[in-house]
Formats: structure tokens, C-alpha cells, sequence
DNA sequence: TACCTTATTATATGATCGTTCAAGAAGGAT
DNA sequence: ATCCTTCTTGAACGATCATATAATAAGGTA
């Protein structure tokens, strides 16, 4: 009896084998956008077959999906991460605006997939159901910030409003950037967002 | 001898040819993003053979660039409009604000495709390059008008960077409006900028 | 060891992609 | 009326697209 010969593949768990893929289209995305995002170039970067796509997601829209779902619960789950020492009701919004400037995440690989799916936002249902649960969630986050803050210092503001604009400036600096990125830095991003923000809260 | 029979086509200069195909691409780019951009869709919605496109601009990606150049510089026309009567220094700046939350731009379709130009930017030089000259004379002319604004008041402001918080919220906004309509209306996203401006220039 | 579930490969299929090119015809110029 | 420029058509081409499906085999289970 011979020996075993050696595995012509691995095999994976579902789970494993769709962050593998949901990995993939991502990198995919970041270098050639929204056209790039194909079953062929997916399963090459992956190294895969082309079959396994369909198999784990059902559609090439079924894995879009899952990356949008991916990327932004990623930033969530950042932003939504307890400070150790929460003694100052400031710090919870200083350390979002600190989140979504630093490198992690204001970086052009990132911020090109983000404009790839805004882009297709509006032609693909499925895309826009995931942003509807997502969004909501970030809304909530930075409204409670926004809030704790007004609270804490007797401001009565209009916390929507404000979220909508921190949310809506942090999102144009960010395609500012990623368009031109000699314009502009995280520095100096990060610096609108509080030149915008301090007559409205006070100093931070 | 028979009448003259009626003509299989009609004939147009390249001129107008060209803005006919930039309209039809311009439709096709509001309804199915950088994906309903193809030669055939194009064609099939300028009522014109398959042909046309590579012989009027080269490419697909001639096309793109000029759509491009296209909306922006109606964008630029109407920002660049001389006032009728300039007596007030802060008429420039709330012209351009008004401008460009009005009907004309704030609407579904232009915001579509701006984001679906936005998505491949990044990944399509010429793009790019039509960009670069655009967007120099939309930032000459909001540095312009803040300058205007800031000087007649006699305040000191940092005029880029005001003018990058104020392209960049807009963005924002049209981006925000454009995927969720209900969470913002153009009355709203007017009210957002001059909530940021006027701390910083005094009252519009 | 034999079995069984199912992850994976690999191919086939039909649609659509962008570009090229030769033929044709429109409509002004002579 | 004839010519001539060039706008326009329509078909051909190879590449690439998403999906379906049958065959294969990996790796845990009994």
C-alpha cells in the first residue's frame, strides 16, 4: 500500500471558507472596484475554484452583501468599544472621530471599498438592506455620544441633526481623501470635525 | 424615377452626436450605476448602433470621461453665475449653498451618478484627470466666495481649510440623502451647512 | 476499514462585454 | 447631377461574465 497521497485541496468549515472568500472580494474591491468584483478575479485571488462562490453565497451579490455586512461591522465593533477609564462624557465621540481617521481605517485600500459599494448602494437590494441595519446601528452610536455630551454639560441640542452632520463630513473627507489625497490629511480631517463640532458643544 | 425614399438615419454633427450620446450615458449611469454603463445599453438608449461610441470618443472609458466633464460643468456653470445685484458679500456663499441643494442637483438621479463616478475614480486615470481640472475651479470659486465673506468682515479664517469642511459636508449630505431620501430633506441638509458656516463667519 | 456528508473542482452554457472593420448611405460641396 | 467626406450601420471577434451541474474527494463518523 502506497502512501496517503496529498490532499488535492483543503477543505474548510462553511464558516472558515466564507471569511476565506468574503477576504478575497474585499482585496478585489479595494484594487479594482465595483467592476473588479467578479466571480473569475474573486476565486483567483482566493485561490479557489470558481464553483465555491455560488456554493457558500448562493450569487455574486450574495457575497457582496456579506462583504458590506463584513466591513462595516468591522468599524462598529471598533467604535463601539468601551473606553477602559470612562470618566469624561467627551471621550466617547473624541474617541470616534480618533477611530475613523486612524490608519485602521482612513486608508485608501479601505476607503475605496467603501466608495466601490456607495457607488452600488442604489442599484442593489440587497446591498441597501444591509446598510439599513448597519447604518442604524452607527446612527445610535454616534447619537449617544453626541448626547452624553450635551447631557453632561445641561446643552440642549438637536442630537439628530448634529449626527447627521458629523456623520455626513466625516463620510465627504473621506472620499475627499481617497480622491485627492494630497488635500488633505487624517490630521487635518480629524481637526474639521471638531472645528465643526466645538461651537455646537463646547471645547473637546 | 421613383420620390426620394426616406432616409435610414439621420445624419448629426460630431458636436451634437456627442452630447446625444453623453445624455443617453448619463441616463443609463442614473439607473443602473458604473454596471448599466456599457456600449450596448448606451446605444440601445441613444436608439444608435453599436458602433457610435468607439467612433465618436475612442472608448467607453472616452465616454465616461466626457459624461463626467459634462455634470460637472453644469454644476460649475450655475455655481459661477454672477449675482445680479452683488451688494452683499455673503450672497456668493449662500448663491452656491442654495445652488446646490435646489431641485436642479439635489435630486436621485444626478446624486446617483455622481456616487457611481465617485465608486471608480480611483481606478479609471481618465477619470481622474478630468477631476483634477473640475474640481480646482469648484474649490477656487467656494475658497472665493468664503474669502469674500471673511474679508468684508474683516475675520482672520483659515479659507482652505472652511472650504474643504464645506465641499466635503456637501458630499456628505447628497451622499447620505442619495442612499436613505428619508432620513434627511434639502431643507434639512441647507440648514446643516449654515449650522457649521455661521460659527465661523458670523450669520448668513 | 467502510461509509457518508458535503466541500470542492472542473466543465459546459448562454449572455454580455469592448473593439474592430468593411460596407453603405446621408447630405453638403462642386 | 456628380463627387466626396465622414457619419452610421451591422456583423464578427475573442474575452469575460454568472450560473448550473456532474464528478470527485476530503475528512469526520461509525
Amino acid at each position: 500500500m502506497a502512501a496517503k497521497s496529498t490532499p488535492k485541496y483543503a477543505r474548510y468549515s462553511s464558516a472558515d471558507r466564507r471569511a476565506m472568500l468574503i477576504e478575497a472580494g474585499l482585496s478585489c474591491l479595494a484594487r479594482d472596484g465595483i467592476l473588479g468584483f467578479t466571480i473569475d478575479r474573486i476565486c483567483l485571488e482566493a485561490k479557489v475554484s470558481r464553483g465555491l462562490i455560488t456554493h457558500h453565497f448562493k450569487s455574486i451579490d450574495g457575497l457582496l452583501a456579506a462583504v458590506y455586512e463584513t466591513i462595516y461591522g468591522k468599524m462598529l465593533q471598533v467604535l463601539e468599544t468601551p473606553e477602559p477609564a470612562p470618566d469624561r462624557p467627551e471621550q466617547r465621540i473624541i474617541a470616534i472621530i480618533d477611530a475613523m481617521f486612524s490608519r485602521e481605517f482612513f486608508n485608501r485600500e479601505s476607503l475605496n471599498i467603501w466608495l466601490a459599494l456607495w457607488g452600488e448602494m442604489a442599484n442593489n437590494p440587497a446591498l441597501l438592506k444591509v446598510h439599513r441595519k448597519q447604518y442604524a446601528r452607527y446612527r445610535a452610536d454616534v447619537e449617544a455620544a453626541l448626547g452624553d455630551v450635551a447631557k453632561a454639560r445641561g446643552l440642549q441640542i438637536d442630537t439628530a441633526l448634529v449626527a447627521t452632520m458629523l456623520i455626513s463630513l466625516v463620510d465627504g473627507l473621506g472620499l475627499e481623501w481617497c480622491i485627492e489625497p494630497k488635500l488633505l490629511s487624517a490630521k487635518v480631517a480629524r481637526e474639521a470635525c471638531y472645528k465643526m463640532l466645538e461651537p455646537i458643544l463646547g471645547p473637546l
